[in-house]
DNA sequence: CGCCAGGTGGGAT
DNA sequence: ATCCCACATGGC
């Protein structure tokens, strides 16, 4: 293995900061972030039920999709107390898909989000998240590798790292001899070469992100990468 | 105007 | 297995 996850791990954090994702709208995580709207150090804590309720919709709606658009949408959930599976499936579905149509495949994207939230109010997993499994996320139309782990990860405290278009581009740029090329290749090369830590397991995905979209874009700025002499395709 | 965005499922090869 | 495509709006 040429990168060096670790170190890479830390030039990243030492640029960007602690990212606390996800950005939670509600208002008992307001003290969980600093002046700056960073989360504090330690970002693990016991999600309540309308923080997974957020997290899992926010996974759904960001597919394919600008996270901007995605906020925007989950403030309008907030704003008229869409925040539990009983409110969501309340209301009109013409509503819904009015306030979703902006993260685009709007379609879709109610069905997935229908499927999810039916699926975790008849398990009543918001409140007994130890019986939550992958296999029975990846059962749900709508749901994919990303998404379940993207729910798992930082909806349920769960030690899976997350992958996504991001991570695959980042790892293949900085070591051109990476022949990875499924999903689990990806993930089981950045599970395997950090440590088996949660904390280290939400941040870095989400610095990947973070990263990915200002500086490591598809049109990279090489030229502003601290990882530039560590990279195979610096430019 | 064109390209891109924190993917997924279905269908053809 | 792997490739190809539809799904769709908003930002730049």
């Amino acid at each position: 293995m040429k990168n060096n996850l670790i170190f890479i791990y830390e030039k990243l954090f030492e640029t960007h900061g602690p990212q606390g994702w996800w950005p939670l709208l509600f208002e008992e995580r307001k003290n969980f972030t600093d002046s700056e709207g960073y989360h504090k150090k330690n970002t693990i804590y016991t999600q309540t039920r309308t923080d997974r309720f957020e997290i899992s919709t926010g996974a759904v709606l960001t597919q394919n999709t600008n996270w901007n658009n995605v906020y925007s949408c989950l403030t309008d959930f907030k704003k008229y107390s869409i925040t539990t599976p009983e409110s969501f499936l309340d209301k009109d579905i013409d509503f819904i898909k009015n306030i979703i149509r902006r993260t685009g495949y709007y379609n879709q994207k109610y069905l997935k989000l229908v499927n999810l939230i039916s699926f975790f109010q008849k398990n009543n997993y918001f409140e007994l998240p130890e019986k939550l499994s992958r296999e029975a996320l990846l059962e749900i139309w709508g749901i994919g590798e990303e998404t379940a782990d993207s729910i798992l990860l930082y909806a349920f405290n769960r030690k899976t790292f997350v992958i996504d278009a991001y991570s695959k581009r980042i790892a293949s740029r900085l070591d051109s001899t990476l022949k990875l090329k499924t999903y689990k290749d990806y993930q089981k090369y950045f599970t395997e070469n950090i440590p088996d830590d949660l904390e280290i397991f939400n941040q870095y995905h989400a610095l990947i992100v973070k990263h990915c979209v200002e500086i490591c874009r598809k049109k990279p700025y090489c030229d502003k990468c601290i990882l530039f002499s560590y990279c195979d395709k610096a430019i």
